[in-house]
DNA sequence: CATGGCACATACTTTAGGGTAAGTACTTGT
DNA sequence: ACAAGTACTTACCCTAAAGTATGTGCCATG
């Protein structure tokens, strides 16, 4: 289901290599710009939509809530909206979303040997 | 030097990206549809260009290469040319790159968790 | 009465990245 | 003479993702 255009290698292409490739398969989930980000800072706590607009004001409201639905749809953060009078909306981390905590930071760890050139730069 | 555009306000926000996210770092350098499933070949041994190739068919030569100066040029693989008559070159991994493999398969882990739904599909 | 905050939506544009196709220089095998 | 292998390069196309700009409904406040 969810028909891939058939006449497209581009997608086989994308296909094999989220098949072979389970880190594919994971970059696809937090590979937007501002995905890892975001998770970051929900990894504080909960957060209401415009926390999460001020706390990262370089990305614009088309893209953060473009991503906190693809979040949402790959369930790794769960909205909870209140349907009172002012909007009231707040994002956290699911099970899933908490698990890739770990991933987060091995990464986040690697980064910074990186810069630093402990690898010999 | 190699001068970013200065009017491209996407290359500032990539920029902060970079600037204020580790994790927007490392993706920069294993980002690629194709950098993951070279790396993960790579980590078996010394390779050749056209062992590479072979074994990862769905890639054109374009992008292979690509890839391979990209990564490359960012430490992670070694590259080693034998100025012999048919050119013999072999790729391996940096110290950089055989630092990024627990970060590979922390991502590997946690995506096949997360497809059989471990997380509470 | 209009301005501003909240949580979005929608139309349009741009760009980086991946894909296609073809060519290069040199040599060995038939 | 010609195909085939090795390691690339180059020119051009197409799409997905990010960006820009603007609008929406609702209410409170000045």
């Amino acid at each position: 289901m969810t028909a891939i255009k058939e006449n497209s290698t581009i997608q086989e292409n994308k296909q094999y290599a989220l098949d072979t490739c389970p880190v594919t398969y994971a970059m696809q989930k937090i590979g937007g710009y501002w995905k890892p980000i975001i998770l970051y800072h929900l990894s504080g706590g909960d957060k209401r939509y415009s926390e999460i607009k001020r706390a990262i004001p370089a990305v614009t409201e088309k893209v953060l809530i473009q991503h906190l639905k693809q979040l949402e749809l790959d369930g790794l953060i769960i909205r909870e909206a209140k349907p009172v009078v002012p909007p009231f909306v707040t994002y956290r981390l699911s099970a899933a979303g908490t698990g890739l905590m770990p991933v987060i930071s091995a990464m986040a760890t690697w980064a910074f040997k990186d810069m630093e050139g402990a690898f010999g730069a």
